[in-house]
DNA sequence: AAGGGAATGTAAAGCTTGTGTAAATGCACC
DNA sequence: GGTGCATTTACACAAGCTTTACATTCCCTT
């Protein structure tokens, strides 16, 4: 197991010096960032990050909005940090994304036993160490840049396209509803007469056919998208 | 994307029904136990909780001892409450294997928004239901496609064609009524002179026919259909 | 053995509903 | 205000479930 990746986004330059220390000898590699865009941009880099410690209160771009603006591309996990033990503040930010939330000052044994509690959960998903590209037929699917080629043709997909095609692509042969394409790539319950689905479907298949007539993903009607490779 | 089971682990009668009724209008499905011999037995079952709430004061088994135990064979997630809010606790129960931890009394958004994380978080994971494929003769059956092959083709099969050569494979050599099969697969019961359950055998024998000559579906004047293995 | 009625087989028509997709709208970002 | 993308709206279409209609088969009766 290579050394987990943290990244700290705090401004306060005592308390992240006083992390890296504590944290360091653990075993993880710590980058940090000092104000919201650094670590935004950071935290979207392909350095892949296994956890990303948030501060709320940021200079130049807030927590809530790093972490906003993150999951619209990344499912990175976030532990958020903050000055105000506020309970709202706590129910905000995870309703918005985050998988913890913990108020300063905190005990520094508790924050590392949230991460570890946090990384080793996130070490049972599939894939997480490993972005290996994932090639079916003649497309492949590259994950570390979001992009996708077909028949040696790169593929402009919205990331929602790629997430679709994504999910569908790892559940090669197996039916996939919509609700839980909803779920997994728009984060929400599928509502009734909700068509987005169909139209990121019929994108998705457009773009495709351009370079590959054959059809890869077959609808099955009341039940959800299957992706078939082809004999 | 069906509702998602919690289990309640906490000997607070009071308590317990307060959360059950606070959850469930949030569309979880909730069972709750006493004591934490009984909670690990129902965790342990085949019940297939999404999350289990485990209080760490317990008769029979404390909290950690059914965290523990739980852990050497399942990864189901797990959030402690706890009446002391003490950080050893907190630690202590992090590090055994807990997803997250919460101090009584707590905040009941707050507990919801957690709830909410990782559930959330684990949404992201495969679908773990391995289903596994069903041979008889030359006819393969794979559930988690919803695709039938005989012979080695595919077969085109619609929803109500599937789901009803599907009971009739499962329940091979036996006889399937057309009630059964009306409440099995349509979710109505079969009223008099209706032939949809006729035809929608018809068009299966059809179907399957086109690959394999022999006949696999028997009919019993007045009782119903049967599934026959050839010898 | 023959006739008749009831259950079944199935082609074709009817009807409902999910799906494909163009176009309009909304929304955030620049 | 323009661009890019997600979502909603709208409508036509097609899939597939059910009904109808008639042919056929199977028993049961005589």
């Amino acid at each position: 197991m290579s050394a987990k990746k943290l990244l700290l986004i705090d401004d306060d330059l005592e308390l992240t010096e006083l992390l890296k220390e504590y944290l360091s000898p653990q075993g993880y590699e710590i980058d940090v960032a000092h104000d919201g865009e650094a670590g935004l941009s950071l935290a979207t880099s392909n350095k892949h990050y296994d956890l990303i410690l948030l501060d709320v209160m940021l200079p130049k771009l807030d927590g809530f909005e790093v972490l906003r603006k993150l999951r619209t591309s990344h499912q990175t996990p976030v532990l958020m940090l903050t000055a105000k033990g506020d309970d709202y503040d706590k129910i905000f930010g995870l309703e918005m994304g985050a998988d913890d939330y913990l108020a300063k000052p905190f005990n520094h044994r508790e924050l590392s036993a949230r991460i570890k509690a946090l990384v080793r959960r996130m070490a049972l998903l599939p894939n997480s160490s490993v972005k290996q590209n994932l090639t079916l037929g003649n497309v492949e699917l590259s994950p570390s840049a979001q992009q996708v080629s077909c028949a040696n043709n790169i593929v402009e997909l919205t990331g929602t396209e790629y997430s679709i095609l994504h999910l569908l692509m790892v559940n090669q042969g197996s039916l996939v509803s919509k609700e839980d394409i909803s779920e997994k790539v728009l984060g929400k319950k599928l509502a009734a007469f909700d068509r987005s689905i169909d139209m990121h479907v019929s994108n998705l298949r457009k773009k495709l056919a351009a370079f590959s007539p054959e059809e890869k993903i077959k609808t099955h009607r009341g039940a959800g998208y299957l992706y078939v490779v082809p004999a």
